[in-house]
DNA sequence: GCCGTTTTCGGCCCGACTGTTTTCAGTCG
């Protein structure tokens, strides 16, 4: 899939905010330092713990603390007195004492070094220790010296080597149409190889993380060696950096690493789950586990002393007494509790949706004709489909004015005669909300219109207050119905914009504007965890694919995956309804649906 | 450092692989 970075790139400058990012990453560093200083390894874990806690909290830390106080923080999972009073600290000084003292008791180069793969703290420390090094291309210098050789035997020299060297080709984490096509090819290969009997893509891209560290494959063979063979001599391995009995590592040409595992027939289901993890599930499970008598591991479920396997991974939840778990939802959120009382949500589905709402056409900077684009929603099988071209505020997207949207309706109307009895195509626009916080077009022009996207394109460096301002006052303007990735995120580019996020919400529940989940890979704005808190807060939510040529319309998969992740049901979606119901809103939103 | 339908103390998920380990530590998932 063609999937380009749009727009241009504009950093987030240091607004020396305290976010829950910048909480998070403090907190695990403080983990990563007190393992090097060799401290218990639960204490370092209930600071990873706590920073993973605050990573995925919806709401910002700094709107619980100022509503509850040091109360507030401590009901944050993870967080007891002491973290609480870490976090307080960092919110009101911008600071943390504790941690700057802790950065200086161990060099700075330590923490670099537990990057390099199969490098941890210890050996980190020793490297640091012994050979003085001050970073990672100092180190590589310094590991064939007679000092090293000294200190560290051949093997793990070569070690240090190769992970060095394997830090430098690894590609970081990538989004999910670089990761998938990769999977799929090697599955495939697997799928062809004699004695395979199932195969399956695992980790975070079953379960539809947002962007893959590594890629993990499951696969059932009765002959194990023939297999690791198929794999590890695919064209497409750039490197093989294991190859054992019944697992294999290597590095994609895209510079991906791919670990496939090779497990018993009768032990599939528990393996398949144990991979898929998260690893936040999987503790999860098992600690769950151990206080009702169960022994979980990827083998089997031991209960008094005698391991029960399983082939099917259903079956794993359902001995346990739970629902079957999608993996969309194992992430340590409260899918156990709900597994248990059988309250799991049914899950939206890519079938459901019935139409998608943003996108653009050569009106803008859309790269097909509006006719295109309404055929592939018809070979989809929607019911309705919009066309939303940019307002006039965004040069570079060659954005309309009013004279323009009034030319481009005699399209959109000889388009509606040729294709009107297979589909509804709505006539849209993307309005810009400009840095006063005015919407781009005249309301004159919005009210004629049958949907209105109102979005953020530029000034992302306001402050919180400012930038809050900016997306209510589009959410109160009654002509607006959806407001489009409303965090401005580009993955790996520009992280969200800090805003009052429970305002925003409490503003779209409160005048039926739907809130975007801009399903572009890049975007995926909303997140899963602010769609789910946003739905919480009774808004409702919208998938839309953006799309700028007709194959973008495939794209929806991915909007679905964070609708799903975020634990949203079919009613919970707007453009998951049928015409009738989505007139019916758009109506109730003071414009008539005409078509 | 966190946490509590047995616990405010004493637990904290489970296992594989690798190296130079002759009984275990380090790293990873």
């Amino acid at each position: 899939m063609g999937v380009s970075v749009r727009g241009r790139v504009h950093r987030n400058r240091a607004r020396g905010d305290v976010t829950n990012r910048k909480i998070a990453q403090v907190l695990a560093e403080i983990g990563d330092i007190l393992e090097i200083k060799g401290e218990s390894a639960f204490r370092v874990a209930a600071y990873r713990n706590a920073a993973r806690s605050l990573e995925v909290l919806p709401e910002g830390a700094r709107e619980r603390y100022r509503a509850g106080g040091v109360k507030a923080l401590r009901q944050i999972p993870g967080v007891g007195a002491s973290i609480a009073a870490k976090i307080e600290e960092l919110l009101t000084t911008g600071r943390l004492a504790y941690y700057e003292q802790i950065k200086k008791t161990i060099p700075a180069v330590t923490l670099d070094l537990t990057r390099i793969p199969g490098v941890g703290p210890k050996t980190a420390q020793k490297l640091s220790d012994t050979l003085g090094v001050k970073s990672i291309a100092d180190l590589e210098r310094a590991i064939d010296t007679p000092l090293a050789a000294r200190h560290f035997r051949p093997r793990t020299r070569e070690r240090i080597k190769t992970g060095i060297g394997l830090l430098r080709g690894l590609s970081g984490r990538v989004i999910l149409p670089v990761a998938e096509p990769i999977a799929r090819e090697l599955v495939e290969a697997l799928r062809g190889c004699p004695g395979v009997l199932k195969v399956d893509p695992v980790g975070s891209l079953r379960r539809m993380r947002e962007t893959v560290g590594d890629i993990d494959i499951v696969c059932a063979t009765e002959n194990a060696r023939r297999a690791i063979e198929c794999f590890a001599s695919h064209p497409s391995v750039r490197e093989v950096l294991a190859k054992g009995d019944a697992k294999a590592t290597v590095v994609h040409a895209d510079g991906v690493q791919v670990d496939l595992e090779i497990v018993p027939r009768e032990e599939y289901g528990s393996l398949l789950q144990h991979f898929t993890g998260s690893k936040q599930h999987n503790v999860a499970l098992r600690t769950w586990g151990v206080e009702h008598g169960f022994s979980i591991s990827e083998h089997g479920i031991k209960r008094g002393g005698r391991l029960v396997r399983f082939d099917d991974e259903r079956e794993v939840y359902r001995f346990l007494g739970m629902e079957w778990i999608p993996p969309e939802l194992r992430e340590d959120q409260g899918e156990i509790e709900a597994a248990l009382r059988h309250a799991l949500p049914r899950l939206i589905e890519e079938r459901d949706i019935a139409g998608d709402l943003h996108g653009h056409s050569t009106w803008s900077d859309g790269r097909e004709a509006i006719e295109a684009v309404v055929r592939a929603a018809i070979e989809r099988g929607y019911a309705y489909i919009a066309v939303t071209d940019h307002s006039r505020g965004l040069g570079v997207a060659h954005g309309l004015d009013a004279a323009r949207v009034a030319e481009r309706h005699a399209e959109v109307e000889a388009v509606r005669r040729k294709y009107g009895a297979k589909i509804r195509l709505l006539e849209g626009v993307e309005v810009d909300i400009r840095a006063d916080g005015r919407l781009d077009l005249p309301d004159a022009v919005l009210e004629r219109m049958d949907v209105v996207i109102a979005s953020i394109h530029s000034a992302f460096g306001q402050t919180r207050e400012q930038l809050t301002r900016r997306l209510v006052g589009a959410i109160e303007n009654l002509h607006v119905d959806i407001l489009g990735h409303p965090s401005g995120r580009l993955l790996g580019e520009r992280d969200e914009y800090g805003v009052e996020w429970d305002e925003v919400f409490r503003a779209a529940a409160r005048h039926g504007t739907a809130l975007e989940i801009n399903a572009f890979p890049n975007r995926l704005d909303l997140k899963d965890t602010l769609a789910r808190e946003a739905r919480r807060r009774g808004a409702r939510l919208v998938i839309d694919t953006d799309f700028h040529e007709a194959r973008h319309l495939d794209l929806m998969r991915y909007g679905v995956a964070v609708a799903r992740r975020a634990w949203l049901g079919k009613d919970d979606v707007v453009n998951a309804q049928p015409w009738r119901e989505l007139a019916a809103w758009l109506r109730e939103r003071g414009r008539g649906a005409r078509r």
